[in-house]
RNA sequence: GGCGCAUUCGUCUAGUGGUCAGGACACAAGGUUCUCAACUUUGGAACAGGAGUUCAAUUCUCCUAUGCGCUACCA
């Protein structure tokens, strides 16, 4: 079997260095397996995702030299099959209609909206239209009311899976709710979108971030009904801000764009020597690395399971971004042979008019 | 609130039932240097806390604390 690992982003702002290292990490897996890296898209999200950010995101990846080997995918133009599925487990039996009126919230009070309805309800499968006749449903479908297809998880049993990281995951099915499936405006969710890309696109293991450690059970849930056979899962420990909070554009800015460090003049290799050592080590006291090399030692059960900071003091010029990454592309800069390095200076004096040819 | 995951120098990390707990970056002091880097010598710096198992725990188990994640008709 040919691994076929992907990099799945969701166009929301410019590939920032979490999202970098996971394309580093799927990008040595294919090459190590000699298999396929793959690029998905996924746009799902129409009120947040831009065609600016598919742009940054591209531009960072060819930065880094990430190249896919198959087209890529949209994600968004896949929602007629996704939406197709959903129908197809609503006929089986296996989905239901929650003919429940979409709940409008504001994203600021989403946490404390989840508090409240865990509080007041405790049992995932307490829905009045979980057991409504297939006659009813269908009639208040026929009648026009509008309606989220929700999966119908089973009262017992529990998800279990082995990831190539975190090793075994076990979860009972009573702390799943019935996961929506499709929007009542006849959107695919981000679970079921994901699952049926990877399915179609034959990923053979899902290299991602730990922030979709839980969700995976949904997802094997998904699996499951599908008659399918779950990928491998192997989930990677979360890149955090120097205070070990979540790493963000808004916060943090441009430190934590790929396009910063490209126009900085950093050297992609150096950068992606840096970005290795970040949740992953050979187990050995050697640090520097050329490309192939990596690809030769690069293996999932290397990978750590606590999250890394990335170090940096936005006060402080000399260290504006990560010491280790500017003694890495200093390091990088030295030992290059001047021939390789010429283009580099040429580019830079170049874009500062010092440059004649 | 519930569930889950994690915890070695400031940061990235190595590592083992008995080690002086190793390396790198950063930092400090000295050397070299016209200056700044580089280079070099040296130095300080860590097993979250508490129980238990054991002849022996940083390493195994449990508890606590802390951090992070998920818990949405976001991804």
């Amino acid at each position: 079997m040919n691994t076929r690992v992907r990099f799945a982003p969701s166009p929301t702002g410019y590939l920032h260095i979490g999202s970098a290292r996971t394309a580093l990490f799927n990008y040595l897996f294919a090459r190590h397996t000699g298999g396929k890296f793959l690029l998905r898209i996924e746009d799902t999200d129409l009120a947040r995702s831009t065609s600016e950010s598919t742009r940054s995101i591209l531009e960072g990846l060819q930065w880094l030299g990430f190249a896919p080997d198959e087209e890529i995918v949209y994600q968004s133009n896949n929602a007629p099959k996704h939406r197709e599925i959903a129908l197809k487990l609503l006929n089986e039996g296996k989905a239901y209609r929650d003919f429940t009126p979409k709940a409008e919230r504001g994203d600021g009070d989403v946490k404390a909206a989840i508090v409240e309805r865990a509080r007041e309800q405790k049992d995932m499968r307490d829905n009045p239209f979980r057991d409504l006749s297939k006659e009813e449903s269908d009639a208040k479908a026929g009648a026009g009311e509008p309606f989220a297809i929700r999966l119908k998880v089973a009262a017992n049993g529990k998800t279990s899976f082995e990831d190539a990281v975190y090793g075994l995951n076990e979860r009972d099915y009573s702390e799943t709710e019935d996961l929506v499936l499709l929007r009542s405006d006849g959107h695919p969710l981000y679970n079921l979108a994901v699952v049926c890309d990877d399915i179609e696109m034959q990923i053979t293991h899902v290299i991602r971030g730990q922030d979709h450690l839980t969700n995976t059970h949904k997802q094997v849930l998904i699996y499951e009904a599908l008659g399918e056979q779950p990928p491998i899962f192997g989930h990677l420990p979360l890149i955090l801000a120097p205070n070990k909070g979540k790493l963000s554009k808004r916060k943090h800015g441009e430190v934590v764009s790929m396009t910063t460090y490209r126009d900085a003049g950093f050297l992609a290799a150096a950068f992606r020597n840096f970005l290795v050592l970040l949740g992953w080590s050979a187990g050995e006291e050697k640090e520097i690395y050329t490309f192939d090399e990596l690809i030769k030692k690069f293996s999932l059960d290397h990978i750590h399971k606590n999250n890394a900071v990335f170090n940096f003091d936005a006060n402080d010029p000399r260290h504006w971004t990560d010491d280790k990454a500017i003694w890495m592309n200093a390091e990088y800069v030295r030992t290059m042979p001047i021939a390789d390095l010429l283009p580099f200076v040429k580019a830079e004096l170049k874009s500062a008019k010092l440059w004649r040819d």
